[in-house]
RNA sequence: GGAGAGGUGGCCGAGCGGUCGAAGGCGCUCGCCUGCUAAGCGAGUAGGGAGCUGAAACCUCCCUCGAGGGUUCAAAUCCCUCCCUCUCCGCCA
C-alpha cells in the first residue's frame, strides 16, 4: 500500500495549480491566462513572495548545514574547546529555527494566494465569463412535437409514484426527494445500464466513499474556492462530496503509477451531496436541484499527451449513453470564465426539457490537466523521472436529471411513460403506467 | 467503545542517540558469463525542495524513516499529540 495521504497543503511550495516555475518564467502568459477566465491578481507580488521565501529558505539552510558540520566535530572534542563548539551550535541551530519558521510563513502567505489560481483554460475552451457564452457545438435528436399538453416531472413523478417531493420536504426540508416504485426501478436499470457499458469501455466500477477529509477536496480543486457548496461533518473533520470525482481522484493521491498501465479508467457509483448555496429560488421545482442525487462518474488517469484524446473520448461515451436512452440534446463547449478551478476545458451536454422548453445541462466532462495531479502528488514513473498525470471526469450518469429527462421526453398523451430499448431489459417492463390504469 | 501490537525505500525486513537516507533480501535496470533455458558474477536502483546551468546532466546543500510538535550540539532511534493498520473482546447494518 502507498502512504497515506499526507497532503501538505499550505505550506507546501507545490500546493498551486500550474507549475511554479510557469510563475517565474511566464507570467504574461499567466497573466493572458486569468484574464480568459476573468481574473486579475497581484502576479508581481506573488513572484517577489515567491523569491522571499526561496531566499529566506536558502540562508536558513545554509546555517542548517554549518550547524551539522560542527556537530560531527564535537563528539571528538573534549573540555573548553567542546564547550565552545557547543554553544556555536547551539546558536546557529536558534537561528535555522528562526529562518525556517519565517520561511514557512512566506511559504503559507505564497501558498494561499497561490492555490486560489484556477487551471489554465485551454486554447480551445470557448471564450467568454458566462454561462451564456458556452458555444453549442452540435444538437442531436428530435425534439418530438407532442400533441398534447406535456406535464413536467414533478406532476408525471407524483401521478405515476415515482416521486414524492412534498413528504421529503416534511422530512429533510427543501431540495430533497423520494424516489420511489418505478423510479428506483429505473435508477438502478440505468446503472447496470451504464456499467455493462463502461466495463465494456475499460472502466473498473467503483463504488467509493462519500465522506472525505479535507485533502481530497483541496486536492481536486472544491477546496478553496467552492467550500460554500459542501457538507461538512465537524465532529468528524469530514466531507460530504459533491461527486465521487473527489474520491476517485484522491484514491492515488500520493502514488507514482507505471507509465504502461495508463489511462486508468474508473467509473464510481455514488450519491452525491450539495448544499446549493447560493441557489436560492433557481429551479425549485422537483428534482431538478437538489441536495443530494445518486451519479455515475467516469473518471481517468491517463498520460499528459492523452489528455485530449481521453477528453473526447469521455465526451462520445457521454453522448452514446444519452443517445440510447433517446433524449435529445447538444453539446456545449463551456466558456473559459464559466469553468471551475480545476477544468482547463469543459463539455457539457444539455438535455431537451419539454417542460422548460429548453435544454439542461445533464452531464459535465472535464480535462482538469494536472491540475489535480499536481495537488494531490499523481504522478508516473519514466526513465527521465517521474512526471504529473493528467486527470478527467466525466458524468455518465447523473440520475435525478436522467429521470426528468427520460419521463418527460418520453411521456404519453395517456400520462404513460415509454422505457428506451436500451433500458428494458435492465428495468424489467417497457412502460409506466398510473397506478390507476395499471 | 475496552485491551494489546505496529506503521522504515517498488516490496519484505534490520536498525532503537552521532559518517543511517538507512544492513540484508526480493524485484527492477545495465553489463559480463554460460552454445538455449535456469542458475551465476559485477554495478546501479527512494521522493521532494533550493543552489549551480541558456536548459539539462553532473555537482553542492536542505527536508522526508505515518503526520505534527518537543528534548538535544546531534533523533528513524527519547518524550507528547494526532492519524492509520492489525489482533482479541463488546456492540452492530
Amino acid at each position: 500500500m502507498p502512504g497515506r495521504n499526507t497532503w501538505v497543503g499550505y505550506g507546501n511550495t507545490m500546493g498551486g495549480m500550474i507549475d511554479i516555475a510557469w510563475l517565474r518564467e511566464h507570467p504574461d502568459t499567466l497573466r493572458v491566462a486569468l484574464a480568459r477566465r476573468g481574473l486579475e491578481m497581484d502576479l508581481d507580488g506573488l513572484i517577489r513572495l515567491d523569491v522571499e521565501r526561496r531566499q529566506v529558505r536558502m540562508e536558513a539552510e545554509q546555517d542548517r548545514a554549518e550547524q551539522k558540520r560542527l556537530g560531527l566535530r564535537i563528539r571528538e572534542l573534549a573540555g573548553d574547546e567542546k564547550a565552545s563548539a557547543v554553544a556555536e551550535a547551539s546558536d546557529l541551530a536558534a537561528r535555522y529555527r528562526e529562518g525556517v519558521a519565517e520561511a514557512d510563513r512566506l511559504d503559507r502567505r505564497f501558498s494561499v494566494l497561490w492555490a486560489q489560481v484556477p487551471n489554465l483554460a485551454d486554447p480551445s475552451s470557448a471564450d467568454g465569463l458566462t454561462e451564456e457564452d458556452g458555444v453549442e457545438i452540435r444538437r442531436w435528436g428530435e425534439v418530438r412535437d407532442f400533441g398534447f399538453p406535456v406535464q413536467d416531472h414533478r406532476r408525471l413523478g407524483s401521478d405515476l409514484g415515482m416521486i414524492d417531493i412534498e413528504r421529503a420536504a416534511k422530512v429533510s426540508g427543501s431540495r430533497f426527494g423520494y424516489l420511489m416504485g418505478p423510479a428506483v426501478r429505473l435508477e438502478f436499470a440505468l446503472v447496470g445500464m451504464v456499467f455493462d457499458r463502461l466495463e465494456g469501455y475499460g472502466f473498473t466500477p467503483f463504488v467509493p466513499p462519500v465522506l472525505v477529509r479535507e485533502e481530497a477536496l483541496y486536492g481536486t480543486g472544491f477546496f478553496p474556492d467552492d467550500s460554500g457548496q459542501v457538507y461538512e461533518i465537524p465532529h468528524d473533520g469530514l466531507y460530504l462530496v459533491g461527486t465521487s470525482e473527489v474520491s476517485l481522484a484522491a484514491y492515488h493521491s500520493n502514488e507514482v503509477l507505471d507509465e504502461d498501465r495508463l489511462p486508468l479508467r474508473y467509473a464510481g457509483f455514488s450519491t452525491c451531496f450539495r448544499r446549493e448555496a447560493g441557489a436560492h429560488g433557481k429551479d425549485t421545482a422537483g428534482i431538478f436541484r437538489v441536495h443530494q442525487f445518486d451519479k455515475v462518474e467516469m473518471f481517468a488517469f491517463c498520460h499528459p499527451e492523452q489528455s485530449q484524446a481521453e477528453h473526447e473520448r469521455l465526451l462520445a461515451i457521454e453522448e452514446e449513453i444519452v443517445q440510447s436512452l433517446e433524449i435529445p440534446y447538444r453539446v456545449v463547449n463551456i466558456a473559459a470564465g464559466d469553468l471551475g478551478a480545476s477544468a482547463a476545458k469543459k463539455y457539457d451536454i444539455e438535455a431537451w426539457i419539454p417542460s422548460q422548453g429548453r435544454y439542461r445541462e445533464i452531464t459535465s466532462c472535464s480535462n482538469t490537466t494536472d491540475f489535480q495531479s499536481r495537488r494531490l502528488r499523481i504522478r508516473y514513473r519514466t526513465a527521465q523521472g517521474n512526471r504529473l498525470v493528467h486527470t478527467l471526469n466525466g458524468t455518465a450518469a447523473a440520475i435525478g436529471r436522467l429521470l426528468i429527462a427520460l419521463m418527460e421526453n418520453h411521456q404519453q398523451s395517456d400520462g404513460s411513460i415509454l422505457v428506451p430499448d436500451a433500458l428494458q431489459s435492465h428495468a424489467g417492463f417497457d412502460r409506466i403506467r398510473p397506478p390507476d390504469k395499471a
